[in-house]
DNA sequence: CGTTTTTGACCCGCGC
DNA sequence: GCGCGGGTCAAAAACG
């Protein structure tokens, strides 16, 4: 199960999906438990909003690859695969979460895909032959050599095919990366400077920037009150509730990064690296499946929080929400989901605003928000060298970034186009 | 015995 | 002010 890169677990593909939250979605899980026996190893797939059905069943054999999204790979390589593939077709991988893998998997993908194609020129040539047994041996020879011949010619036409596409694939997502890296810098600096002139108050400049996410944020952050739930204790105390001077910091709490993750998963939970401690259930409205409410106990204090609930209409599907940054380091496993996390939504957060195709679901666009707060929130004194840490790592990982970024990218693109079923918004949480 | 889960009570924001 | 719903607390139970 281990990956070397780090990954511990197999990641099964994820998908973006958005609530009614302006949330971002993004977020590879791995099922821990599974018991069952339909995916050995992995349970979870990834349903995408959008996703289409047949992609998202992902083979046994594709659990080292850590990623897959299903928008990815049905664009690039649909034509190639023969239907019988498609259950072996693994969507796209990306990892998100591993850091050097890309390569390894690309590969691998490569290959599979590539053998898959193969073995049907294959078949063909010998249906071919062996249909004209009857006939005469001689001729039967020449067009053997024949069909040998042109089945090669025909593999490597599709294979130039292939590589031509994935190299523009690779150019794209270079580009794409590129330009959110860039604007990511630009951000960074921004806050950086933010700071310092605030001295340690973070304006949410950034939300300036994501538009959408702007008034999403306002709408959530404005009305509630400062002090949130992570402020809880200082109520307690009875003083204020609202420090007014910590306005800035509270709001920045309760934009918690937040993120949710759908994955088809039998498991009651995805294991993500982390340990969680239940601390509540609740009946959600609307919804005959509970939802659980876990925190974080990797450390002490670590304001992490996740919310679980199944989804009313496919069971099979779990909708996990993430919800602040952990104030610890985290295993590798764990890290990867964890910048993935903060990765995930700044992609999607930069990729909303230089993203030429107003495509994206607006959906998608909503969820942008990412505060990069969410470390602020844990109140502890480094919250900006918190954020820019975390920002800075996600981007540190940049062959995995890059790939997600990509990944992030076609998905949503994909997504949008080819918009199978929208279906599970409707019961977003 | 320490940790986690269960579960009803409680808190809090929100709409009426 | 009241009821509702989401989220959290915390005592008790269950686990290992
Ligand atoms: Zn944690």
């Amino acid at each position: 199960m281990a990956k070397t890169s780090g990954l511990s677990i197999d990641f099964d593909p994820n998908y973006f999906l958005i609530h009614n939250p302006p949330v971002l979605n993004s977020f590879p899980e791995y099922t821990p438990k599974d018991t069952n026996k339909n995916n050995n190893n992995n349970n979870t797939m990834f349903s995408g909003t959008t996703t289409t059905p047949e992609n998202m069943s992902l083979p046994s054999t594709v659990d080292r690859f850590p990623v897959k999204f299903d928008c990815f790979y049905d664009q690039t390589r649909p034509s190639f695969l023969p239907s019988d593939d498609d259950k072996r077709r693994v969507v796209g991988e990306l990892d998100f979460f591993a850091e050097k893998n890309d390569k390894l998997v690309d590969d691998a993908d490569f290959m599979h895909t590539s053998d898959a194609g193969l073995e049907l020129n294959v078949n063909i040539g010998l249906n071919l032959l062996t249909t004209n047994t009857s006939a005469d041996q001689s001729t039967m020879e020449d067009k053997k050599a024949n069909n040998e011949v042109a089945v090669l010619r025909a593999k490597l036409v599709q294979m130039n095919a292939e590589n031509e596409r994935l190299k523009e694939m690779l150019i794209q997502a270079t580009e794409n990366y590129n330009t959110m890296k860039i604007h990511l810098c630009s951000l960074k600096e921004e806050d950086e400077e933010n700071k310092k002139r605030n001295g340690g108050i973070i304006v949410p400049r950034q939300f300036i920037d994501l538009g959408l996410a702007v008034a999403a944020e306002a709408d959530e952050s404005s009305p509630s009150s400062p002090e949130g739930k992570s402020q809880r204790e200082d109520s307690s105390g009875g003083d204020n509730k609202v420090p007014r001077l910590d306005v800035d910091q509270s709001e920045a709490a309760m934009r918690k990064a937040r993120v949710s993750v759908r994955a088809r998963s039998e498991a009651p939970m995805i294991t993500d690296g982390c340990q969680w401690r239940k601390y509540g259930q609740k009946m959600a409205k609307g919804n005959p499946c509970p939802r659980a409410y876990y925190r974080c106990t990797m450390a002490t204090g670590c304001p992490v929080r996740k919310q679980v609930q199944r989804c009313a209409e496919d069971r099979t599907i779990l909708i996990t929400t993430y919800e602040g940054n952990h104030n610890h380091t985290l295993p590798p496993s764990a890290m990867s989901m964890a910048s993935t996390t903060s990765s995930a939504a700044r992609m999607l957060v930069s990729g909303s605003t230089s993203s030429p195709d107003g495509l994206m679901n607006s959906n998608l666009l909503t969820t942008t928000l990412l505060p990069c707060s969410s470390t602020m929130a844990t109140g502890e004194q480094n919250s900006i060298g918190d954020t820019v840490n975390a920002a800075t790592g996600a981007i540190a990982t940049d062959p995995s970034f890059a790939a997600a970024l990509a990944a992030a990218i076609t998905s949503i693109i994909a997504s949008s186009q080819s918009h199978p079923n929208n279906g599970h918004n409707s019961n977003a949480m």
